[in-house]
DNA sequence: GATCGATGTGACACCGTTGTCAGGACGGAC
DNA sequence: GTCCGTCCTGACAACGGTGTCACATCGATC
């Protein structure tokens, strides 16, 4: 190693004065500035260009000696095949797939993301990941930047409530699967999670338990999939004959702080509910921190898991799923779609599961009023 | 909406037997099948197709009736200017650069993959992500794909300690920065954590705690960062005096259940420590699952925040850093470099943090020996 | 009225591959 | 020796844009 690189801590990066360009090291750079080419390669081994392509696509026909040659030549220059302007003549894009989210943060998109771009290599494509922060605008800007680099296909976790202008992409031989939310007004692959019987295996759950006062605490009811849950949280009361009362109802929340003050404003009613069904998992964790602070905590059923849940003080009671198959679903979906597949637009559903840990198995404390 | 596409709940999509293709629509398709080009917008515009290019790519010098003339024509068809073709034209690659990672699923690189996305994104690039899963095999392959394609840069978490096939890339105008690891055998750009003083800050938390026990629970120490932070470890006992007793030092544990293992280990040990220094989040969840079902706990500090380490039954104290501006500098770095930056290698170094919430606080028990 | 510069547009080559087709070398059958 | 088929190789067009250069038009200037 010839030396250390210059050390930056913190701070924004002080230039160090000098500047020595990177060394340009030994002479095998071909002969003009810039990557080699299929010409340079068939230079160097006296062949034609199109032999080198050949061998690069293991073409048969071509003499053993002869590809030697030209791998050595390969080799030799650094050659990597241009996959722009294969792509450009081949007239099919370059093997990637998009992936458009809310946030690759987010944990439950990460599992999604990794799931398809599981599928997406072993079928040799690469995945190009955007966030949309759950922004319309955003959502449409990083779609037309996929299409324009004219990604094979696209699964999107969608925002807008209006994707018409993906009909005619389709149309063009963009596959495209939507995720965990339906598409808006157009017909189209997706790929959706059972919410409405997630949402009544919770509730079912609690109202075995007892609860006939069960509150529900959630994101903005704007979101299909909260709309969803509480579906099926009303279904669910329904069925056993239990009246919807309004003041257990709180949607908005978003952050866990927002879900905590939500619990403690229902524990001031001077009606209490004795159970909290949670819609998603930072509602659980807000939830959670306000229940394991009480002598006799309300039952609490959380939809969606999270890492830990089974650490915490109070371990929590949840509706599962399979976050990975979700991802897979849509993924292999797309490239059915990529294959041939033309049959009508499928709708997957996936199921969801009850994991017991404690918080839900709570039964409605004695009214000490 | 024409009619509820076909659903499939669970199992492995059941055929539907209908076999009809999504219906092609209405007439706006191009003369000839596939994407309409410029020239195909050029015809119904009557202009040369040159005089396309130049409205999509707002050059001036086109009367603005005609461009007028262009737009329409753009919208009639539904043109999406092929970024593939331009990109190879251009000479320069399609504004796209790489991520190669462990794990998108992982929140520590998927937080540093928001962060250089999004660093991306404000300069109009999109962001591959491709995971290896800590195989060094798989981080050449997906390396060359990204090559192949011809990213502009890539950010790399390297798995292997041999870089040098690097090198010629970098030459050929391929940026590349070493994130999280430091590269092997060749001189690149890097951004690293302040491991060894993230380290000594625990250590010497727990000495401050009158703590001269402590042990120190890891991963593998093949591992980059865990050699250094065992480093640190090791200057944070030197420095105040104390020997290190390799009965303390436990590495080689992969999951939390490992951890918990360990610590269970260390416990039955004759002269037990009176403090734990867990190497990073796995381990602190192991350890801290053992811990706080003891009546007088052992002190622990971990190295890597997580989520709900302050919703744990014993809360827990870490060493923190910021993992987006991790990713953030490596993004900035990457394009400092596209933009002709030709200074010698940078290592940018990045400090870490203490927080406490209670684990780490705790002083040793009186021995009741 | 000729000259000039600015403006708007088009013709054409080119980026680095792959697909098509043509053709030379060689061996076997007649 | 001729003919044919197989095997190997090369010439050239094409993919869909962008860069370069040339040219037509037009108003202003002397």
């Amino acid at each position: 190693m010839a030396r250390q690189p210059t050390t930056v801590i913190g701070g924004d990066a002080e230039g160090t004065g000098g500047t020595s360009a990177v060394p340009t090291g030994g002479g095998r750079a071909p002969g003009r500035a810039g990557r080699p080419t299929v010409r340079d390669v068939a230079a160097r081994a006296n062949v034609s260009f199109k032999t080198v392509s050949r061998v690069v696509n293991n073409e048969p026909r071509v003499r053993p000696e002869t590809a030697d040659r030209v791998q050595q030549a390969i080799r030799d220059l650094g050659f990597s095949r241009n996959y722009i302007a294969r792509s450009l003549r081949r007239g099919v894009s370059s093997a990637t797939i998009g992936l458009v989210i809310g946030d690759v943060a987010n944990p439950f998109f990460a599992a999604m993301a990794r799931a398809i771009e599981e599928v997406a290599r072993s079928r040799g494509h690469l995945l190009v990941t955007a966030s949309t922060d759950e922004d319309v605008e955003r959502e449409r800007n990083v779609i037309a930047a996929l299409i324009e680099r004219r990604v094979r296909g696209i699964v999107v976790v969608p925002v807008g409530h209006d994707h018409r202008f993906l009909e005619q992409e389709r149309r063009l031989g963009t596959a495209i699967v939507f995720l965990d939310r339906p598409p808006g007004r157009i017909e189209a692959d997706q790929v959706l999670l059972d919410n409405i019987g997630g949402a009544r295996l919770a509730v079912d759950h609690l109202l075995s338990y007892g609860h006939r006062r069960i509150a529900i605490v959630g994101d903005r009811l704007e979101l299909f999939t909260i709309a969803q849950r509480y579906q099926g949280y009303r279904d669910a009361l329904e069925a056993a004959g239990v009246q919807v009362d309004l003041a257990l109802v709180r949607f908005g929340c978003h952050s866990t702080d927002d879900a905590a003050e939500a619990v403690r404003d229902l524990l001031e009613l001077s009606d209490p509910p004795t159970a909290i069904f949670a819609t998603n998992n930072r509602m659980s964790i807000g939830s959670v921190e306000v229940l394991a602070d009480m002598a006799q905590p309300l039952a609490l059923v959380g939809f969606d898991d999270f890492e830990l849940a089974r650490a915490l003080r109070l371990p929590v009671t949840v509706v599962s799923y399979d976050r990975e198959e979700l991802g897979r679903r849509a993924g292999r979906l797309l490239f059915d779609r990529l294959d041939g597949d033309r049959r009508e637009p499928q709708a997957v559903t996936l199921p969801t599961l009850l994991i017991e840990r404690g918080s839900g198995e709570l039964r409605p404390a004695v009214r000490t009023g």
